[in-house]
DNA sequence: CCTTGACTTGGAGTCGACTCCAGGTGATAC
DNA sequence: GTATCACCTGGAGTCGACTCCAAGTCAAGG
């Protein structure tokens, strides 16, 4: 599979891609003869893990290290557990700010709701 | 109030409080004689429902443009609320793409969790 | 054979959101 | 009265994460 597939499948640009490849994000992608990245099913995942793991806005860096370790193979495997522990951690830590954003959002649109509605009321009897 | 005593309360440093006035983020803040801000406790309700926003990750242009709403008064409740409306939605949307991010980290930690414990048991013939 | 089009590289540019800095002012402490 | 300190301003710098670009290569179609 070309670039241009896996950018149209996963919504990543090439251009991104192929950053991620060179700052070692992902791993690098075998090429055809003529130098051109051949992805295949276990690039499709890594993309597909660095995907889902950034649209949950943990940083390039962190995961960086962790593709590093898990290149160096099963004794790292603790070192790799922290750090998921970690971010697990600052995850759930966002998302809690964000529950409580979210629940004064809702106040808020139901405070202009009733708003709105009150000065439709006081429209009536004027009539247009 | 001055500027230190508010960043130090809300965790916002001063050179931040100060850009955010100057963009527009928030209103002007008053001044004493010698041209310090004075925050009171408008100017502090303002600072920590940014620092709320902010914090869920919503763009600062669009609570520049809520903001300057807000200033214009009551005919522009309308509008007001289909940001908000608009805002929640993609907070809700990116709440949930965390949610899965966080139950793939859940368990890829529980998959190390019992590698490592595998790893220590093949331990136990050897002793140390 | 030449054009087209998708790919390649390395490097530069952009964007959002701060963060820092130089140079200046004014109130308070010694 | 001068040193210190927190404040002020406008502008420049930084950082993370892309995004774009010029210049080049190669395979396939007309």
């Amino acid at each position: 599979m070309k670039i241009a597939e896996v950018s149209e499948r996963y919504g990543i640009s090439s251009d991104t891609l192929r950053y991620y490849e060179r700052i070692g994000l992902i791993q690098p992608v075998n090429r055809n003869g003529s130098g051109i990245r051949d992805y295949v099913e276990v690039d499709m995942r890594r993309v597909e893990f660095i995907k889902c793991m950034r649209s949950a806005g943990l940083p390039i860096e962190v995961l960086i290290e962790y593709v590093g370790l898990v290149q160096q193979g099963d004794r790292t495997i603790e070192a790799r557990k922290e750090i998921l522990k970690e971010q697990r951690e600052l995850l759930a830590a966002r998302m809690k700010e964000m529950q409580i954003t979210l629940g004064i959002l809702d106040h808020k649109i139901g405070v202009y709701e009733s708003a709105v509605l009150k000065k439709e009321q006081e429209m009536i009897p004027g009539e247009d």
